[in-house]
DNA sequence: ACAATTTGTGAGAGCGCTCCCAAGATAATG
DNA sequence: CATTATCTTGGGAGCGCTCTCACAAATTGT
């Protein structure tokens, strides 16, 4: 009863293995009554194809990793990290891939892990989350010979493929904003300086004040690490400036500075107004609730999944690059 | 150069396959020598088993899936799942595992998944969150013959193996310390009346009422379903009953509550004080910071994939089941 | 009507590995 | 030194599937 192999379904069914397989796999040339007939027997038996088995002769094991390196070190403090675990994961389901997850936690678990990860025969494709400047994670992987698929602009392999969100645009939104709000001495958390996402999202923020016509104060910008403590660090820093609006660089951190400005006495929006960036469920909850820039983070990883079978089925494209512009400004308390 | 063998190896290090095999799976019966000689071409030419391969001569993939039902709507807008994924995967990569995510998001997921997670030659061992009474996930995957573990006491599978946390003694330690404190009207958000953690906390509650002499006022017992919004519902009907403490089923809930209790102009602690339950990190930010239950998620991750594995590497074992106690209240500002 | 296609089916040859067994080499024993 | 036990090595037989190819059957064309 248990194991079940074609060849049996063939015999109870008085036809080939390669009939069956035929059947399976929804070969055309197959006679209507054979298929129905085979298809009888599969559905009493239960019969399911052997996935290694599958694989070891199809040469497809129709697998994606997701790779979080470990110099993502906030990995589920930050929820944007689950909200593109869950695209992705929702991605493949639909594309009918099975999703294996790689967080890196550790130095060793990388020495451990990065080999596994690019083994043959084990993943078609692979999504690595970008990070920091000096991390190598993507350098190593990119040894193997599996096709992969950097999310976020990486910053030490120019040219891997990869699929990033204009962040640039989107910190121009939250600036503009401000300035609208007659906001005119408008600081910024920014996110780390090693991280694309960091660096971008300050592009934006110098660019739309250049454009408006407003000088560059080097005072007003300050770097916080994606975290709740880095921008209540931040914020203590800027304090001092006395800014009218902050821009932060995420949410996370935009929540560390009103808890530093509420301990300040700092009254929000009226004294300085704030906007964060990502739209995470925390920025509903803060008091008041955070205006922020909203990613489309599902979005973003169903096209990476897209992304990548398409480099799967069709390797040797070169370099894929692939930036969605569709944040949005989302106007709450702040 | 791509597609390495171990015949190709064994080859050009003039021995055999087998000796190749010994070599890359650490089996004892080497000389010495030989193996250095078949270690260095290996190292020189990077080979890597392949994985498709080894599984299906072996009948082990080295994988693990983990399963979280569409019936956990809040996958991801509650900490607690992202925290257990991330113990669980440190685990397997600890043990030498993959692991493999199934993020079922609808019903049409379902159907398409669960044949897809139960087949053979794909998943060593699988690890389902447990969910509603009526969720038939787990009966499903249960009809697969890949061993299987449900996280948290299952509900409609009284003799599935699972692992669960004492959420009764958890929920007694949160009561007792607010008996402690003087409280007398002790009120409690519970969570969902068909989860096993919502039941068992709620269970607790009640045991810890009795045991300390007090009695049991059914109008101070309500409902939340583990959400924010749920919580501050819950705390509107609460209100008027006038209790001096509430406890909470889940952080997220307790979030809720206070939002609740801030707008009513209530305040925390002195007026009411409230537990929360998972210490999660949202605890941390609200305000006052959360007094709350502490689990130890990650070593009931560890403890998950240590006690799969080791149903994987023994079957027939029977139903196992393993229950940890391991809460600890914590005491911070409400 | 018969040749030229098109479609349906089966057999064979792997995919790259593990695992068992047999045989040769070596070591231990009386 | 013969004899038995132990190590080391290689070869064979799969694991359960896909895929190409050859051939039979059905369809089409002229």
């Amino acid at each position: 009863m248990t194991n079940l192999t074609l060849e049996m379904i063939a015999e109870t069914a008085g036809v080939s293995r390669s009939t069956v397989s035929r059947v399976v796999n929804d070969h055309p040339n197959v006679r209507p009554e054979v298929r129905e007939r085979v298809q009888k027997v599969i559905n009493e038996t239960g019969y399911q194809p052997h996935a290694a088995a599958r694989s070891l002769a199809s040469r497809r094991t129709h697998m994606l990793g997701l790779v979080i390196p470990r110099s993502v070190q906030h990995f589920f403090s930050d929820p944007y990290f689950p909200r593109l675990t869950q695209g992705i994961a929702e991605a493949c389901n639909a594309a009918d891939y099975t999703l294996s997850l790689f967080l890196l936690h550790t130095a060793d678990d990388e020495k451990k892990l990065i080999p596994r990860i690019s083994r043959r025969g084990m993943l078609d494709g692979i999504i690595i989350q970008s990070t920091h400047l000096r991390d190598s994670v993507i350098p190593d992987i990119s040894e193997g010979q599996v096709p992969f698929l950097v999310a976020g602009r990486p910053m030490n392999a120019p040219n891997a493929s990869f699929i990033d969100v204009d962040n640039v645009s989107g910190a121009m939104k939250a600036v503009q904003h401000l300035i609208g709000l007659g906001r005119r001495r408008i600081a910024t958390v920014a996110g780390s300086p090693d991280t694309a996402a960091g660096l971008d999202r300050l592009t934006g923020y110098r660019r739309a004040l250049k454009e408006n016509g407003l000088a560059i104060d080097e005072d007003l910008i300050t770097a916080g690490d994606f975290t709740e403590p880095g921008g209540y660090e931040a914020a203590g820093r800027l304090l001092e400036r006395q800014p009218d609006a902050i821009f932060c660089g995420s949410d996370m951190m935009a929540v560390g500075v009103l808890r530093r400005l509420k301990e300040a006495g700092v009254r929000v929006p009226e004294e300085i107004s704030i906007v964060g960036y990502d739209d995470l469920p925390p920025a509903r909850l803060t008091d008041p609730p955070l205006t922020t820039i909203r990613q489309p983070i599902r979005r973003f990883g169903v096209r990476a999944v897209q992304t990548l079978t398409e480099m799967v089925s069709h390797p040797n494209q070169g370099q894929v690059r692939v930036i969605l512009d569709a944040t949005e400004l989302v106007v709450r308390g702040t």
